[in-house]
DNA sequence: AATGAATGAGAATTCATTCAT
DNA sequence: TATGAATGAATTCTCATTCAT
């Protein structure tokens, strides 16, 4: 909420210029990771002076947690937006699926950079600050659909709808994983590889064979078993 | 087959180091990833010199893809220990579980240095041989799996066992997706949070639940459905 | 007379700010000397803009002069109220001695931008200009006391009030030794160990030991010797 | 005693090269004082590279702090030479002059660079362990002579040569007072002047008359006075 | 074969100065 | 006249890589 990562000459300045400015810090973030990232780099294609951009983020790191509070707030606006319908969850699920697919060209960006996020939140020799505020604020995207998700299982669990023996919550992180993954699979490189690899080489020429069977999967995974497998 | 990212010196060289420079390797880019490790505090570490470390490895990343290779190797071999086995699907699931749970500890670096993977395959700027040789490397791992699991799955349906309206690959991708996230859990500390805030505070403390909610979500996901959902 | 190292709009401009500028850089200079000292920090302490400090000053080093200046000024007026006294030699040192004592606090920052001055005089690469400038500014301090001293002690020989063996400017010289090294005692931290080193760690609540002391060795100087010395 | 501030490295370096390095930093930051000085060109200068450097001392201050150090060692030297001889005070004040006059020459940097940390020591902003450091190095110097002069003249006084109503300690620092101040006389710029001001244009082709003047000046203070003078 | 001292290009950051408003 | 946003050259420090021993 409070974007706490720039100083204040940032906000007042230009639109134009922070949409400039965060959207290149973006690209190259997402493109090259944080250390790779050269910010003499970024200023050049923003078209403005690092001087400036010191004017506006007291270090790297702040203008690199700048820019993924920025994607962060963009991705929690496209998931919010489908999770917090009323649809049933099969629904739901389409939606969410159809979005994936349709976000992966320009808007990979976003999915990129929050990737960058889970990897650096390993990493020692980072500023703990660092670190620690890239997962905060990557993990408000999950707390979206976390709350959502399970919300909505406990309520289709008393409609009747789908399996009571089964934990909303556990059942939602199973759901976002494979959303996740596939989101993922959608923007990432090396996901990509791993989704053809599995799925064939073709998988991504073949949207609606991604869509059927993933709801297929759900359903499934929802509803009451026959429960003669063993 | 052996991709052989070490010069041959490195072959002929004592076992012990081989292992103790590859050991140090991993730990370091596993913690601290390829750009933020440094060749010569692993050469420290390793307790050889850096000149060494160049007569074996031609460069830095070199030195990274045999350490990644090495890893993958480890992988592979947990892995496929457990992906071969004769049981039944729901069998196998859980004995996958149970794998990731006790992995987590001395193994965890092997996971960290695969998650690192997925992230510099994006990367460009990196020279193309580097990130496109991880994602080589690293996919061994899935393709193991992969076929392993489509495999099952079509047999599953053959038998009778599981519903025959899917298609094996793709449901062995969702399978197999739930399991990396769930691997990822285990082992990377943004994973880790994200779990938390999905399925509360306490839920690495809590190994056998996570065992029967996830068992129940396969078993379901697998079966027919009362396709009374909608 | 005026050197002015200010442009014209300086002079031209408001008292009140003036005052302000110049307290503000002398309180800056003195606190971290030329190099460390930041225009645009000065300026927003001042309350003004930067571009209003260029406006008035043409450089950094411009605006330094003018600061030294005033406090030479300053300086000067201190010492000249006492130094141009009529009083008998010892009785002008007493007051010079209570002075420094007095002084130390509040208009310390005058003494320590007089200290930055001889340093800088030592540096090459800083313009020629500036280190010279400096150097003539301070030494009109200097000058100021060179003179009554040695006129006076002069004059205190023709009426047989001192030893006539030796050479007014020069004991001029090393009186103002002792003085100004206690000036600096009185006000900057170096100086400060360094007294306490010599006469021990509670020194700066004696100042009347120091005045007594001080005052005797000065008589004795000054007196003619029992010449029994060897 | 502990050369504490450079890493062992630069103990293990060739002598030739240490010292090399140590007069080339001698020389630069005596000249152009902390900041003003470039560790990119003192490597050029001493014929090394920027990263041997910095093999040799963690940080720019660390390597100020081993210069001023071995500086601080070279003046402690020629300080305790003359100090701790056994000659009557007089005697040895005037091998004290002439070492000054002699050494303003090539030992010049040591005091240039002993006069630099006067002045540092004042300086906020910098932090707090160099400043801290560099005076109680400096303080060396002074912690040799003051027990030295000191006792000397408790001893002078037990023997009859001297007055015995001074204290010793106050004695002994208005006694180095005029002694350092003629050093920075013979040496540092500013000081240079000051002198010139005070004694004439040509008092430094005048060695004879300053010691002549000063020995009278000493002797005097030191011996009762006629005390009729007031 | 093995060492590790030495290199130097490259990156983050600062700040005196300018200039459009 | 006054502003302060914007500039970018310059500086400290890092680390992959080399090479004499």
């Amino acid at each position: 909420m409070s974007s706490s990562f720039c100083k204040p000459a940032f906000l007042k300045s230009d639109e134009e210029r922070k949409k400039v400015i965060l959207e290149t810090g973006i690209n190259e973030f997402a493109a090259l990771g944080l250390e790779e990232a050269n910010i003499n780099v970024i200023a050049k294609k923003a078209g403005v002076s690092v001087g400036l951009l010191y004017k506006y983020f007291a270090t790297k790191e702040d203008f690199f947690l700048t820019c993924v509070e920025e994607a962060v707030k963009t991705l929690e606006e496209i998931v919010s937006e489908v999770v917090t319908s009323n649809d049933k969850i099969l629904v739901r699920a389409e939606k969410l699926i159809r979005t994936i697919q349709k976000t992966s060209g320009a808007d990979s960006k976003y999915v990129k950079l929050y990737n960058e996020i889970t990897k650096i939140s390993n990493e020692k020799e980072l500023s703990k600050d660092v670190s620690e505020s890239a997962k905060l604020l990557a993990n408000r995207v999950e707390g979206v659909s976390a709350k959502a998700y399970s919300d909505f299982i406990a309520k289709a669990q008393k409609d009747g709808d789908i399996r009571n023996d089964c934990d909303p919550k556990m059942f939602a992180f199973f759901f976002d994983s494979v959303l996740m993954t596939l989101q993922f699979s959608y923007t990432c490189d090396y996901y990509r590889e791993r989704m053809k690899i599995f799925c064939g080489e073709d998988i991504f020429e073949n949207d609606e064979k991604v869509v059927d069977e993933l709801l297929k999967f759900f359903e499934s995974a929802f509803t009451f078993s026959r429960s003669d497998l063993k």
